[in-house]
DNA sequence: GGTTCCGTTAGGGTG
DNA sequence: CACCCTAGCGGAACC
């Protein structure tokens, strides 16, 4: 990896074509090819290119008659220029160790499957039936049945949002099945749209890892 | 801003809970508070925080008795935890010139702009009316009238997925107006959606900004 | 403050 | 390789 300490501009082509006018900034090169441009604020770099797809792993320097440089990196569909005024410095970081990279806990991955063991703990007259279960609209996380033996689906979200709403609304349509959400967080605005839209939603404390509680909830339809 | 060159762990809790394990990595703090872990490959950050709810606006320092330190970023809802196992250098760069910050070219909103402007040299048949129209699900971008001075409505996208089709349909919804989609790609999930959904749509070369051109498209109901 | 929506979304998984 | 969806999405605009 290579850090430097620039005043530049730069011009980018690609996904989409982007201009960044002349300030002081720092430029981050890494091994993979990866460039970003960061200023002093926010997490997003203001300019980048993906390192996977690069030509020549590096950057092609060109240098003008007035002691400036243009380092340009590119690739089959993007181009990125990055014209320096002045390098004020540079670091070079050696990352040795490999990369174990990030473990994520609560993921709605992992709630689907905590969900699908212990679906009749929290819900007495579900049984679960199959992850993933292909509806007429696209597939649902969970299919469960109730003690009727009919088909409940229940869809997933860490955070259910309004667009989660019209997505169970779909997957319900032209269908005798019953259904509700599952959520760690169902935001006001997907409470609203449920109501509208008569869609049951479940809320989940899930702290605890080993055992989720309801913390709140709202049912359009009896369950059993 | 500074720039550190470290072997660390990391925890963060918050929006998310996440660990990661001991390696080399680069820290970035920036002037507003933002921390970034990187490793050597990819754009995105291992773990971060944002800096703008920052308790502190800074870290802070617990030292431990074997010598190493732990880096502590906290605010109201979240929690990011650096334990720094050895320190190989660090670098402080100045950024003094004022962030004029990144030009885009082509975005959305131009093109709405531009629709909004070349409406009847793409669509013949069409007057352009006004733009973000309140339907009853929403604003839709573009409203048009037809030749019949009915009501065409228009969604505007760079790129068009399947939940734009599920938006336009709801748009068109408990109404009698007819309207599509437009965008510079419309993606083969949003094709297939719009055949079952009949919602008809547009796709366009917009590399020359001054003259757009219709590349491909599908209507399911007459325009006139 | 919450919500909505764009973005060069990035990145992972799957076919 | 293309397409799909999730994400601690980030960030901005709007209310």
């Amino acid at each position: 990896m290579k850090v430097y300490w620039l005043k530049c501009s730069a011009v980018y082509h690609g996904r989409g074509d982007t201009f960044l006018p002349v300030a002081d900034r720092v430029i981050i090169v890494k091994q993979d090819g990866s460039v970003m441009i960061h200023s002093d604020t926010g997490i997003k770099p203001l300019n980048y290119m993906t390192g996977t797809s690069m030509k020549n792993n590096g950057m092609l320097k060109e240098e003008h008659e007035d002691g400036t440089e243009t380092w340009v990196f590119d690739s089959n569909k993007e181009s990125l220029k990055i014209h320096v005024q002045h390098n004020y410095g540079s670091m070079s970081p050696i990352l040795e160790l490999e990369e174990p990279g990030l473990q994520r806990d609560g993921t709605e991955n992992q709630l689907q499957e905590y969900l699908a063991d212990n679906l009749s703990a929290l819900f007495p007259h579900l049984t679960f039936a199959q992850r993933e279960y292909q509806t007429g609209a696209g597939p649902v996380d969970l299919l469960a049945e109730n003690s009727s033996r009919n088909h409940v689906y229940i869809e997933v979200k860490r955070v259910a949002t309004s667009a989660a709403v019209h997505q169970m609304k779909r997957y319900l349509e032209d269908n005798e099945a019953t259904g509700f959400l599952v959520a760690l967080d169902v935001r006001p605005s997907a409470r609203a749209t449920a109501l509208k839209k008569k869609i049951s939603w479940v809320q989940l404390d899930w702290s605890d890892r080993n055992n989720a509680r309801i913390t709140d909830q709202q049912h359009y339809e009896r369950l059993g």
